[in-house]
DNA sequence: CATTTAATGTGAGCATGCTCATTTTTGTCT
DNA sequence: AGACAAAAATGAGCATGCTCACATTAAATG
């Protein structure tokens, strides 16, 4: 049991190829896994002996693809710009780097949010969870402000970032403006909310 | 041709009555259509004739369960209380009545998110979109805020909106109070936001 | 090389959402 | 009632995601 690992390797990376093509090209209801399946030069079942399901082969692309164009983020260290600026570009260079996998992560980013499970922020890999979160938390330590309850600012952050996610996806407008209106908006709420109370509001009700 | 359209809504009805019992005893995905055309006494093919999709079956169930909640808010006219409080009141009271279907609305609430399409508040249907939209819009006029440009402004309030729906949908603890923290918070970004430069802003970058 | 054991690959087959050609029911007119 | 047409219901059948008992290949051992 020595190379064994090479083989499987190498089959695994041949469905996250045939994947991605047919993604891009057929789109996610079109690309079968049968299609995947013979794509990749394997039978059908091989495919789900390197995933459970189809939804975690896009989310493995989804997972690698974030991984590899946040990857070079420079730090969570302190920035000279202002907090909005440095989470602005957080999130806008990681969404730039992957406008090559917009036409397909459009219907893919049904499966990131099918399940809607109560740990939201674990849906989408451990990947994406912990370079974006601990940067999102280290950013935000770097200037200063204090946080509402930790697992409200996760839900949060999340529901921001998936809701630009998500709309960017499927933003046709040219540059994406629509995006950037939309990022610019919701990133001034979430900075607004930092320097709120902290404890539990009432809104007014008894 | 009388009373044909009677024969035709019991048999809707029979639908939807047998759906809303099997989403609840055995969840989204073990209520079957064939499972709900049994319950409710007629041919799997006769469901598709009323429904085109499984979707639209629980979208229909939502839509009405929200609508009947919804229908008696008060008014969209200007009120007592803050901005923050009339808009608590409008989603969190339509959540209180919705709590007897929370059972089967948490995996349901994976059809309302799926389709990630563009028009996002479409999404839910016109009961919905009509229902809340425009209340929202006539709260937040009654408060004299200026808004940013609608497009946005829509979709800021769906994201918000979807992301508590969801959240509630699966949130076990005691009160919903987890559910209640992220209402609150979220309804401070929403309102904070309301007061900001209307333009498009730019966060720091050329 | 021959045997044994583990890893990997296979594809027939299942359950499900949905389609559609056909059958059954309902309503109307003579 | 009988003939006809429109509406409604039917269920065999399709494509898909996924399973699993079995076949094949590769590695380890004698």
């Amino acid at each position: 049991m020595r190379i064994t690992s090479n083989a499987k390797a190498a089959t695994r990376q041949r469905i996250l190829d045939a994947a991605t093509a047919l993604f891009k090209s057929e789109g996610w209801h079109n690309a079968t896994t049968r299609s995947i399946a013979v794509a990749a030069g394997i039978a059908t079942g091989t495919v789900f002996n390197y995933f459970p399901t189809k939804e975690s082969i896009a989310a493995s692309l989804i997972a690698e693809a974030l991984e590899r164009a946040e990857g070079d983020f420079p730090t969570g260290q302190p920035q000279e710009h202002s907090l909005e600026a440095d989470l602005f570009t957080l999130i806008w260079s990681g969404l730039s780097k992957l406008r090559e996998y917009r036409s397909f992560l459009a219907p893919a980013a049904e499966s990131i949010f099918s399940p809607l499970a109560r740990p939201l922020a674990a849906r989408a890999g451990d990947a994406i969870r912990v370079g974006h979160l601990e940067m999102m938390e280290a950013i935000i330590a770097s200037h200063g402000f204090p946080g509402p309850r930790p697992a409200v600012a996760v839900q949060l952050y999340w529901t921001l970032y998936l809701g630009v996610f998500a709309f960017w996806a499927a933003d046709e407008s040219p540059g994406q403006e629509d995006t950037l209106a939309l990022l610019d908006h919701s990133l001034k709420l979430f900075v607004s909310s930092l320097g709120m109370d902290q404890g539990r509001g009432t809104n007014g009700r008894q």
